[in-house]
DNA sequence: GGCTGATAGTTCGCTGTCAAACTATCTCCT
DNA sequence: AGGAGATAGTTTGACAGCGAACTATCAGCC
């Protein structure tokens, strides 16, 4: 006994409001609710990986960007909040956190006294690599059930991405 | 003078990933940072609709799962925070600011002295039908730069959504 | 019929994020 | 040179969400 139909969670969703509001087109609304309904629960999966490293996700971003800067694997906070788009006080109190943690280190920045220089050291190094790794075989393996459609799915997000982000 | 190549912004991370750690495989990477991106940068667009029907996105789900129940518009909090896939916790608080702001009831469950009823108001129905319909042509809209592509990405979120789900 | 364990909802303490207000410093313009 | 406005980072206060502990009620088993 096999399903016939493979319905989804929002299959029954968009039947739900298609009773309630015929008149509505729902067809991008059941897209928009699959993309939401991936990133929701895969998260939990993706932020396991992290806690093995003693890492919530946001801390791995941090040090993600860091090390993806190359050497000196040093950025100023701003360059940080910018980009992983989060205000300048979260990203205070982020960089507050992986500095007790010992994974990062201020330093002054010569050229301006109002900035600091953010670091990755030796041991966030390690973390940040360790975490990577496990991180990119993770979401490889999260996403395998696509087969092709991997590529499919990301011409299509590219498109759409290209367009949100204003050209 | 246009862009040759319509880089993003996920292009340039899984570039410098790339030249930082070569033997990394991250075309699954790249997938999930544009799903995530995607729903980044759309966030506060989707938001922006409901707050000018002075909802918050967790408010308006609230609604809307009951709105979509069909009459008479009620539902009990345990499968409110089953179906938005959140804590009873954080249910309670959402139930009580919605109560206080008079779009939906709570009235006593006759078969299980343990839990409530909770109804929508006529106020709740056309706030949460108002947002709907905006909040549908918004959503269109954001997507429409995909143009045929809604139908390809669809799919392919819909055997990745069927995967995750477990069948 | 009356424990035992499960379930519904709430309260409490904690955390991570944001916006706004604030200090220090830089930049530019005249 | 020096003053106006922009910018970097922090502090503060608020808020939504979570997990754990708690109360009340239900369900089922002997």
């Amino acid at each position: 006994m096999k399903e016939e139909k493979n319905a989804d969670a929002i299959d029954a969703v968009v039947g739900a409001w298609r009773r309630e509001r015929p008149e509505l087109d729902l067809t991008a609304i059941g897209v928009a609710g699959r993309l939401g309904r991936v990133v929701m629960l895969t998260t939990p999966m993706v932020e396991a990986v992290f806690a093995k490293h003693g890492l919530k996700q946001g801390e791995f971003d941090v040090l993600a960007a860091l090390r993806r800067s190359g050497k000196p694997y040093t950025l100023i906070p701003s360059e940080l909040s910018a980009t992983l788009m989060m205000s300048r006080a979260g990203m205070t109190s982020r960089i507050d956190r992986l500095e007790t943690a010992g994974l990062v280190e201020r330093a002054l920045d010569p050229e301006d006294r109002r900035s600091f220089r953010v670091t990755l050291t030796e041991r966030g190094f390690e973390i940040v690599d360790a975490a990577m790794s496990e991180h990119t075989a993770n979401v490889a393996k999260l996403l395998s059930p696509l087969g092709e459609d991997l590529d499919v799915l990301d011409a299509s997000l590219r498109r759409l991405l290209g367009a949100l982000e204003g050209e």
